[in-house]
DNA sequence: AAAAAAC
């Protein structure tokens, strides 16, 4: 054991810790065994993927589907059955079209089991969770383009709010690349800086953020008289941070009483449950089991770096790594964002660092260029936590350990969920490794592992080969899986 | 106390 690892197990450290940190050690050789058995596995899953071709090649949990009494006895054409093909969803040709030509050749399981539910008819409210990178975008963004009446192209009828102007962008981008064969297509971002100010809005679809959107309401720049859908993308938090919750509930009030409230996220603590439940009444409703929220081809890491001085060398030892494919480091202010990017920087490494203190163009920019790979590591807070889907983001650093509540004193599971679902999306495979620097941030990763019965891996600064090792062993399998994992981001931008 | 989100 390395002195960093002694660190780990000081003597007033309670015995619950020790015998997560010891079994994580212990279960160094089958793990590593077990992973090379997964790794030939896997290699035959994507064979398997090629001969089948049109599977996600997803693997997903079984839902927990809640259906009223009544609505079983109702009639066999309520489709509370998953579609399995685009085919049987009744969709336009045009929609069909555009899902086939982003290579979404078949519902993955959050799509083939919301969109019979959220088109049924009378519209009814939906609340689906879904790990993340499982295709939820996708999934609202078909009910969004099935909804609309495109007969009436400048009329607003349907609005997706998002947490940050980067998933906004994103969701627009997404509406963009399915509805490609639509026409006429009119999409507007509402988000600061992006409408012609006292000019009404003339598109079908609105995407944007909660306070713009409340703004241009206000000012009677867009017309929701017609609004026939509401989604709240990363819903749980949209309700449930102070603010945007408000926010969304007025946005909500100002709209037509019938408009179809669609809920989506990867978690929905139980914290946000009945809030959830009077924004969105007599919904249908997805949920996972909490065991099922990990997302199994990401592999979770640790680094004791035994203080926090020691972070930033790591980091740069970790530069090598990071290049190798695309990677994110989450941090917990723009401050030391800042300051990170500008050490790394004059150290000769290439980083770029991107929150919400940059303005909005700026914003559109830097993230611009991460998507199309001219920089390959992106600094940032949690502003980039949640939604953003960069394809080829094959590590994931939680530099900081995410903490909620007064003065930090828990820990975020569900941020650290969102964090690490920036990699391994829709069947690929990623890495992802947080900093533990001190007992405060090793018992928080402890209690989020312990939240989701995750087994997280301890990388041994001592042994770097081993990192590295493991860390091209996944991206390796991701190359080999890349081809079969579409993504309508990638399309988007390409477009 | 911080991140995000409005003018």
């Amino acid at each position: 054991m390395s002195d960093l690892a002694s660190r780990i197990t000081k003597p007033d450290e309670p015995a619950k810790k020790v015998d997560w940190a010891e079994s994580v050690e212990a279960d160094e050789n089958k793990q590593q065994a077990e992973a090379e058995a997964a790794a030939g596995a896997a290699e035959a899953q994507v064979d398997g993927a090629v001969e089948e071709l049109g599977g996600s090649g997803l693997q997903e949990p079984e839902w927990d589907v809640e259906v009223s009494l009544s609505e079983l006895q109702a009639n066999e054409a309520t489709p509370f059955h998953s579609a399995t093909q685009w085919q049987d969803m009744g969709l336009s040709e045009d929609l069909l079209k555009g899902l086939l030509a982003l290579k979404f050749l078949k519902p993955s399981k959050v799509q083939g089991k919301s969109l019979p539910l959220m088109l049924s008819d009378p519209p009814r409210n939906m609340m689906a969770q879904s790990q993340s990178g499982t295709g939820k975008t996708a999934a609202f963004v078909t009910a969004i383009l099935s909804r609309v009446d495109f007969t009436k192209p400048d009329q607003p009828q349907a609005l997706a709010l998002a947490p940050s102007r980067e998933l906004a962008r994103q969701i627009e981008g997404v509406v963009n690349a399915i509805g490609r064969f639509i026409e006429p297509l009119k999409v507007a971002a509402a988000i600061p800086g992006a409408l012609p100010r006292d000019q009404p809005v003339r598109s079908a679809v609105i995407v944007g953020t909660p306070g713009t959107v409340q703004d241009v309401i206000k000012r009677r720049q867009l017309d929701v008289s017609q609004l026939k859908v509401l989604v709240l993308d990363e819903a749980d938090n949209m309700l449930d941070q102070q603010g945007m919750g408000d926010q969304c509930l007025r946005v909500k009030n100002m709209l037509p009483k019938s408009v179809q409230i669609l809920l989506f996220s990867a978690t929905f603590p139980d914290k946000v449950g009945s809030y959830a439940t009077k924004f969105a009444p007599n919904a249908h409703s997805l949920k996972l089991q909490r065991s099922e929220l990990t997302v199994k081809g990401i592999s979770q890491m640790f680094i004791d770096c035994a203080d926090d001085n020691i972070k930033y060398d790591v980091l740069c030892k970790l530069y090598g790594l990071m290049t190798i494919g695309q990677s994110v480091i989450f941090v917990k202010t723009r401050e030391s964002a800042n300051e990170i990017q500008r050490r790394m920087v004059a150290d000769g490494h290439k980083v770029s660092a991107l929150h919400a203190a940059f303005d909005g163009n700026e914003r559109d920019e830097l993230l611009s260029k991460f998507r199309q790979g001219e920089n390959k590591v992106l600094i940032t807070t949690n502003v980039l936590a949640r939604g953003i889907d960069v394809s080829t983001v094959s590590m994931v650093i939680n530099y900081d350990i995410p903490m909620k509540g007064r003065g930090d004193s828990e820990p975020d599971a569900e941020t650290y969920l969102h964090r690490i679902g920036r990699t391994g999306r829709f069947g690929r495979v990623g890495v992802s490794i947080s900093f533990v620097y001190d007992k405060k941030s090793y018992d928080a990763l402890l209690g989020i592992a312990n939240t989701y019965g995750i087994d997280l891996v301890r990388l041994d600064t001592d042994d770097w080969d081993e990192a590295e090792e493991r860390v091209k062993e996944v991206i390796k399998k991701n190359r080999a899986q890349a081809a079969y994992a579409p993504s309508a981001t990638d399309n988007a931008k390409a477009s």
